[in-house]
DNA sequence: AATCTTATTGAAAATAGTTTTCAATAAATA
DNA sequence: TATTTATTGAAAACTATTTTCAATAAGATT
């Protein structure tokens, strides 16, 4: 739970209710990135009357402030979740769209590499898998795929 | 040049002046990877009166026979790049949007990861890095910036 | 606590990108 | 050449996102 009152103040935002309630609702939901929408039905359910339009809003400050990040899944839609102090990257399923954790990540080493080969100051990155989750795989749905990804080409 | 039209037939699809424009247009201009509008422009140039909509069609048509792939960049807009014998990665530059080519790439060696860590069968995946390039870093644009990222947290 | 300034909000309208519909066209087959 | 049906372009529909603007409310000042 980060202080997001500092965060706010320290570019001259306020605290409101419906701040607080889009990082709640992104906090509880670590591991499973989230869609504007999905974020304006829950975050809708303890503030009653909250606008997706504020949720828009405020998607874009917490992405300044460097408190969330977007998520890039398949589907092309936006993604996000809370930049925690683990770095998560996600697999998702072109079939059932289930999405889980890649636990291995080595963008670290990739960022190094291109540090040292170039004057290119990466800050920030893109990184999934997409394929067929075991259950997926086990029913045989993967047959004759090809690439996927962003809403074209996924079968 | 891939041969299109034994690919096309190979689905029952037909061989058409449209197609082969969207092709050619995406085939030479490897390394860069364009937006639907731009490869509309791009074809309606040699194909007078050609549609958009087709544009649209034919890229997803060429996705699903793995002709081309799309390309994830920060703007969170549609890219699309022809699928040739080597596989590339990019890092745009969020200040001035310049698009460099990553010449090293760690994705077959992540995905060997995760395939002897999980039943998660990879397919195709997504990568890009973003940040400043070294013309806007000498700059100084880079100043109190956070992650970027398909549209939201970008300066 | 009352007042003031101005950041923030919600609703509606506007915009951008993409997909669908449908009648006309044209590619491949017979 | 005739026939079948995939493909096309234009317009309409749709979805996601952004902008506009008057009303509201946070936080500073008194």
């Amino acid at each position: 739970m980060i202080d997001l009152e500092q965060r706010l103040r320290s570019r001259g935002c306020r605290l409101t209710s419906q701040r607080e309630a889009v990082l709640e609702v992104l906090e509880e939901n670590q591991g499973r990135p989230l869609r504007p929408e999905d974020i304006h039905a829950l975050a809708a359910k303890r503030l009653p009357g909250m606008g997706l339009t504020t949720v828009y809003r405020t998607l874009e400050l917490f992405c300044e402030l460097g408190i969330i990040a977007p998520v890039h899944l398949a589907s092309g839609r936006n993604y996000f979740e809370v930049v925690a102090g683990k770095h998560r990257h996600y697999m998702e399923c072109i079939s059932c769209g289930g999405v889980e954790t890649i636990e291995v990540c080595m963008i670290e080493e990739l960022a190094d590499k291109v540090r040292s080969g170039s004057d290119f100051q990466v800050t920030s990155h893109c990184l999934s898998l997409f394929g067929y989750c075991g259950e997926c795989s086990r029913k045989g749905v993967a047959e004759g795929h090809a690439r996927a990804g962003r809403g074209w080409g996924a079968a």
